[in-house]
DNA sequence: CAGGATCCGTTTCGATACTG
DNA sequence: CAGTATCGAAACGGATCCTG
């Protein structure tokens, strides 16, 4: 799954950016098919990335979440977002001043909101 | 480029074993095929990532070489491995064990094999 | 309306054969 | 050795349709 573009998007957005549904997904600003979407997330599934289920206060909504392997991803995900800040595109420049400042301080942050948001289903 | 299987593989296989040249490049243990590795090499060329010039000992080879942006993908690729190792099938053991006793000794390491190999074009 | 599945034209891949 | 040419197979992506 390394090496997939989309995975890696979905893996960054639920990562960075709280995104937990299919719609939230579709609209991340890079274009993505629906049926596309479907399959990735499947496979990201079928790998231990993520996990699904229906949301609790909304039937109509199924919720994405991160497995332990999934957020195991999160060094990996913060050096890819250094080093495009560093030689390509600038993206979230908040972001990147917060990963540069103390790395290791960040990505703990990360790791303790994805298992409070585990703790709350 | 992030997000393309066959170019993350040719970084590494520069980075942590040294390939050099299109042979090299085919022999890695994954198979892939002449036409697109002469793709890919191509586009991390236009990237920025990689340049080539001839042999200086053959002059029927071509030799690659990581430019700046590219060894800066140094710390990717180690969170990578670090990451498959733990989670995925097992590559080279040995490698893993240096990256986990001291990521940053070990990077110096990359760095430092790199600026060495720049040095004596 | 959210989360998909299906259809379909277009792009990319990958295996092999061939060339400078 | 280092690629290019060719061609069938697979993946993509957009639009649309379906279902709870």
């Amino acid at each position: 799954m390394l090496g997939d573009r989309w995975s890696l998007l979905i893996i960054r957005d639920m990562m960075l950016r709280g995104s937990r549904t299919f719609k939230e997904f579709l609209d991340s600003y890079e274009r993505i098919a629906t049926n596309i979407l479907a399959d990735r997330l499947r496979k990201l599934i079928s790998y231990g990335v993520i996990t699904t289920e229906p949301d609790p206060t909304d039937g109509r909504k199924r919720i994405y979440l991160l497995t332990e392997k999934g957020i195991a991803l999160a060094p990996v995900m913060t050096e890819m977002v250094l080093w495009a800040a560093d030689h390509e595109e600038t993206g979230n420049q908040a972001l990147v001043r917060l990963m540069r400042e103390d790395k290791e301080k960040f990505l703990a942050g990360v790791r303790r909101r994805w298992a409070e948001s585990r703790s709350r289903e």
